[in-house]
Parts: C-alpha cells; structure tokens; sequence
DNA sequence: CGATCTATCTATAACTC
DNA sequence: TGAGTTATAGATAGATC
C-alpha cells in the first residue's frame, strides 16, 4: 500500500490532534493558513446564504486581522444593540460599560463620517467624483435627486440640459 | 468507471458556484451546515495557535450567532481600542471605563451637533433647491456640472437619468 | 519568511429516512 | 423538519525551494 512511499515528494496532511501546536513556526503557519482559510468560508457563506458576517482575530503574536461582510463596524453594531437590547440590567457593571463605551464609540464613529461626508458632498465638487466610486445606493440616491431636480428646472433650463446630455461624444 | 452508479445512495457533494443559493430552503439549510463548520474551524485555530477570535454572524433571517474564544465582547473591546486612537488600551478598571463612556458620549454631542449645524446650514439639499434662487453665474456652473457628470456617466445610469428628464410631466 | 506541491484529511451537496 | 449517509470537492500538514 505504500511501497512506494520513496518516490513520493510530500506525505500528504496527517491527520492531527486539535491542540495547541508546540512548535512556534509551525503555530504561525498553521495560523495564517487557516486563517486564509477562515476568512475565505466566511466570505463563501455571506455569497452562498446572503449572511452577514464580521470576524476579528488576534493571532498567536497579537495581530489584529479583521474581515466583514458586508461592513465589520455596521455588523458589530447591530451586534452590539442586539446584545444590550436582552440585557440591558442583568450584566455585569463593568461589561456594561464596556457596552455602553463601544456603542458610543460607534455611534461617534458613524456621526463623524456622516459629518464628513455631508461636509465632502458641500464641497461643490461632487460632478468631478467619478461615479465609479459611487454605492448602489448612492446612485439610486442620485437618480432621485435628478429626478426631483428635474421637477425644480425651468424650461429654458430643461433644454439646455438636455442638449448637454445629449450631444458631445 | 461508473458502472454501479445504480446503487449508490448518494451522489457526494457537487462543485458548487459561489452565488447566492436561489431556494431559500437550500440556502437555509446550506447555512445552517456552513455556519456549523465555520464555527468549528474558529475553535480550532483558536486551539491550535493559540489566537483569539470574535465572530458575528446574521442569518439570511437575520437571526444573530456569536462566536467568541475566550470570549467575545473582550475581543471587540480589543478590537476596538486597536482601531481607534486612544492609547491607553490596557486600562482596565471600572472607573477608566466609566471615563471614557462618558468622554465618548461628549465627543458624540459634540459631533452630533456639528453635523446638525452643517446640514442646517445647507438645509436644503441642492436637489430640493429652486433653481430660481441661483445667480447667472451659479446657473452657468450648474450646467458645467451637468456636462462633466455626463462625461462620467457610464451607459446605463445615462439611460436612466434621459428617462427621468424626459419622462414625467 | 512566503509560495508551491501533493497526499491525505475534512467539509459538505445531494440524498434518504 | 432534522439527523444520518455517501461520494466528491475543498482544505491543509508537511515537505521543498
């Protein structure tokens, strides 16, 4: 059956025991290998099943590798208004400040990127943005408002707008 | 090669494509293995190497599963000091955190407020503005601002956006 | 380190009960 | 439904470069 173990390049994977790996290389890996592996399934399952999944791992020597789908932050907040939501007196104190210090850690995140980008779209710049850059949402966001732009347009406007869009290139 | 296919209980699983399972009962119970065995490959890379892992996940029905190794809120609370500024993230005690929600919940008045000053200042969005209210010169920029969007717009958005000016009214 | 290889082990798609 | 079965697809341990 395996006579002819001489003239093979690898033994294949054993099969191993689910411990802790002695060896520190061998740990490290092992660690990004599964990790890669990890992440992909995760992400298979968010395709596959329409999930949601936000992931955080710290690996043997304290690195932080992340992934979310589709935005890790949004994901860990729905989480965590969850979580408080069931529980909000019987946890501990000191989780319960944990709690509440992340959610509005978030909340102050998310308000500051609301910030931002309102700050951003009054820059008077957004035509030269290429729409490339733009989230389904952001351009149905956009078809409304030149929907309803249009409702606001007088007709001299209307027709050169028009023409505009239609004739160069 | 093939020959007794006839007895064959199972067919084994098939290569599958990575796309969204359209039968919502497959995909329900395609879920339910993945999520199984996703959780399972965490707990051993958590064994194995030793790391730390924080894993949140919503169903297609948005039912929630955590998964947390050694547990998970003090993962996301790693998570979280790691990825924003503050510096002191080994503190610890019930009054640090109690500080620092508080500092949090200022910092988001604070934002909040801007935000609210920002967008009162800009009130109406420029889509909600009547054109009646723009100077000769501001009217001649907004047609610029036309004619460059349309550079960027790809064919189909083109489409819709002529459907939307030519179309009601 | 990190990429590649390959024999094996493991996860799982389709099926049955 | 949920649990079990089977054969195949996919992940990966150990080696090599």
């Amino acid at each position: 059956m395996n006579m002819d173990n001489q003239r093979k390049k690898s033994v294949g994977h054993k099969k191993i025991e689910i411990k802790k790996i002695d060896k520190a290389s061998n740990r490290q890996v092992t660690f990004s290998k599964r990790r890669q592996g990890l992440f992909k399934k995760a992400s298979e399952l968010c395709v596959l099943c329409d999930a949601h999944v936000a992931m955080v791992v710290f690996s043997p020597s304290d690195k932080l590798f992340c992934f979310g789908q589709p935005n890790i932050d949004t994901i860990l907040n729905s989480y965590i208004n969850e979580t408080t939501e069931f529980e909000d007196s019987k946890t501990s104190s000191y989780e319960e400040y944990n709690r509440r210090y992340e959610e509005a850690l978030k909340m102050l995140e998310s308000e500051k990127k609301k910030l931002a980008d309102v700050q951003n779209l009054n820059k008077s710049d957004w035509w030269n943005d290429s729409i490339d850059d733009m989230s389904i949402e952001e351009l149905e966001q956009f078809m409304e408002s030149i929907k309803e732009l249009k409702t606001n347009l007088n007709e001299p406007m209307l027709c050169r707008t028009m023409e505009f869009l239609d004739l160069d290139e």
